[in-house]
DNA sequence: CTGTTAGCGCGTTCAT
DNA sequence: ATGAACGCGCTAACAG
């Protein structure tokens, strides 16, 4: 209603009778400035409600305290966990952060960074498609001097610092504990293989099989390809069906799991009696699902915090080069489906 | 690396001997440059890749391209549904989304509110707090002409457009489907009668109750504080085991619904034999958690996507006047456990 | 200590 | 059909 135009420093110059750099500066406590002037040009401002004008400041120091995140999808748990520390963490530095999605699709990521690198953002934080493999248009923002940073799903192919989840050892942990539950002969329903998170757990699942000599068989790994409930449910009838069924099976997900547990209840198998199910990921249904899931938490929030930290970072020390990768470590949760040992309650 | 500075109109003036505006207007094909002129501009700025420089456009004509969103938690099945039909809408209106959450904290909502007016958004997307009643830092949004929408968790003490649920109606197929089914002592677990949705559903699960005449006791309206599990759990302990029990119990929303599941199964009452059990929002978990639950459907991403489409409509037309308000129609759900009639599969 | 001046890149009169 | 010139609001180098 009141459509006020703005306070600019040029209306305070004038009506301080001073010139538009001393306002400016004595709003930011320049030494130069007398305290006197600071005191007067800070108190009227205050008064008048002056508030510099954002869109004219990024322009003049090109930059725009936006920060492009985009994940493969928004509506899903892990991601959502991403995001929400990497928007917290943002906040605590002055930072918005836009968000996009590529819905797994190379296209949309593609469109997804023009747009950001065209729009305006200081840099990228990003968690690529399943069809992403080399990754130029990472490259293109690279070579405006705007810093990338690649989390969870990433490539090796484009040289930028990383936040990645130990994927190797959050499986060999998972395997681990199967086999010190007493199951011998484990199953994994791997992610494909262009994947390399899909690649480091299906290696720290190989691993640890060898390291505690338990039996290893090429047909009880399965290679997911759409990493959904009905592929879950269509492996495990196989593998439950074949000559040497396995008696625990260790998911690249937990969406796979829950298809694994349907397929077994529906086939009258006991949970974790007769096969232990292990998921990957913690997400909200592992605790919901009948028998509750055991599952590896990835930390996604920490994640989201770290990555948006290391681009802040670089972003203000304008750090093209380092490449650094962290990692977050995971953390085992165990839950009925694979409590062989003592189960207190039963499954309700 | 190449750190190469980007071209700009005056470049390429400069170096097809024209003026700054000729190139500038060639670029937009401007009717009063000649076809040649246009065609030699456009030639040379695809050659060199120009690109506008984005941040002294937005300077220029004093918009972002920028929408802010601001939701109580990120991490939350259907506002995450919400934001990715925002930001679909939004990209295809050539439009950024800046993603904020309050955390259901009104001094956090203040501050992302401030921040997005001061920083730069073009227009405003909330669901506010459970601790908003009034809403004076949106109001200082619009008085700088800038459109906000609510959407889902509103406030009728600020008059703005909004888009939300047609909770009355939902709740009221809800408890007409249970009684459909046969289920006539039906209980509510409500939400925070501050809440306008939640106040919605209460007069909807009522209303159903009247039109079809089944049973009111005021004992099985228990209203929910935290809107979490446990409450579920218990308020439906104090009512299984008061007096007069329900046989149904219609829950604010799926998470209570679930703890109702849990203790209706660690009490052994059937479900839905002896009890049906009706959620809403029609999160996840409804289809994972056994027996599955029915619920309502709130089209999230219909939501976000007509909320988007309806700011940025306002944000092109600077309608700042304009405060209709949109229901997106919900969607029963009917799962296993309200389907008394035929249960195809049993619970699996 | 303070003011003058000169841009940042672009859009837009107003001349020609 | 084209160019010169100005200004958006702010910062910063340079003078005094």
């Amino acid at each position: 209603m009141t459509e006020n135009r703005k306070l600019t420093l040029k209306d305070i110059a004038r009506e301080l009778n001073i010139s538009i750099s001393t306002a400016s500066r004595a709003l930011k406590g320049h030494p130069d400035i007398s305290d006197e002037t600071i005191r007067i040009v800070k108190e009227y401002a205050l008064k008048h409600n002056y508030v510099p004008n954002v869109l004219a400041v990024n322009f003049r120091k090109n930059r725009t305290f936006n920060i492009g995140l985009i994940v493969p999808e928004l509506v899903h748990h892990f991601f959502s966990t991403v995001i929400s520390g990497a928007i917290d963490a943002a906040k605590k530095k002055g930072y918005n952060v836009i968000v996009s999605q590529s819905n797994d699709i190379l296209q949309d990521e593609v469109t997804a960074c023009r747009t950001f690198l065209a729009s305006s953002v200081d840099g990228l934080l990003i968690s690529i498609s399943n069809e992403t493999f080399e990754g130029k248009h990472m490259l293109d923002f690279i070579n405006e001097g705007k810093p990338v940073i690649q989390f969870d799903k990433i490539t090796d192919q484009l040289d930028t610092p990383k936040v990645i989840v130990d994927d190797f050892e959050g499986a060999y942990q998972a395997v681990k504990h199967l086999i010190d539950e007493g199951y011998d002969k484990i199953a994994h329903l791997r992610g494909r293989s262009e994947v390399k998170n899909a690649n480091e757990r299906a290696l720290g699942y190989e691993k640890a099989l060898k390291d505690f000599k338990r039996e290893f068989q090429p047909e009880w790994i399965k290679e997911c390809k759409l990493i959904n409930e009905e592929e879950g449910y269509v492996f495990t009838k196989e593998l439950m069906e074949s000559e040497n069924p396995p008696n625990a099976i260790f998911c690249i997900t937990d969406l796979v799991a829950l298809g694994v547990i349907k397929y077994l209840k529906k086939a009258g198998i006991n949970i974790p009696q007769q096969v232990g199910v292990m998921g990957f990921s913690n997400w909200k249904l592992a605790e919901i699902v009948n028998p509750s899931l055991s599952s590896v938490d990835q930390h996604g929030y920490q994640i989201g915090v770290t990555a948006t930290e290391m681009l802040i970072e670089k972003i203000q020390n304008h750090d093209i080069e380092s490449h650094e990768t962290v990692e977050i470590k995971t953390n085992l949760v165990v839950r009925d489906s694979t409590r062989l040992s003592k189960n207190e309650f039963g499954n309700i």
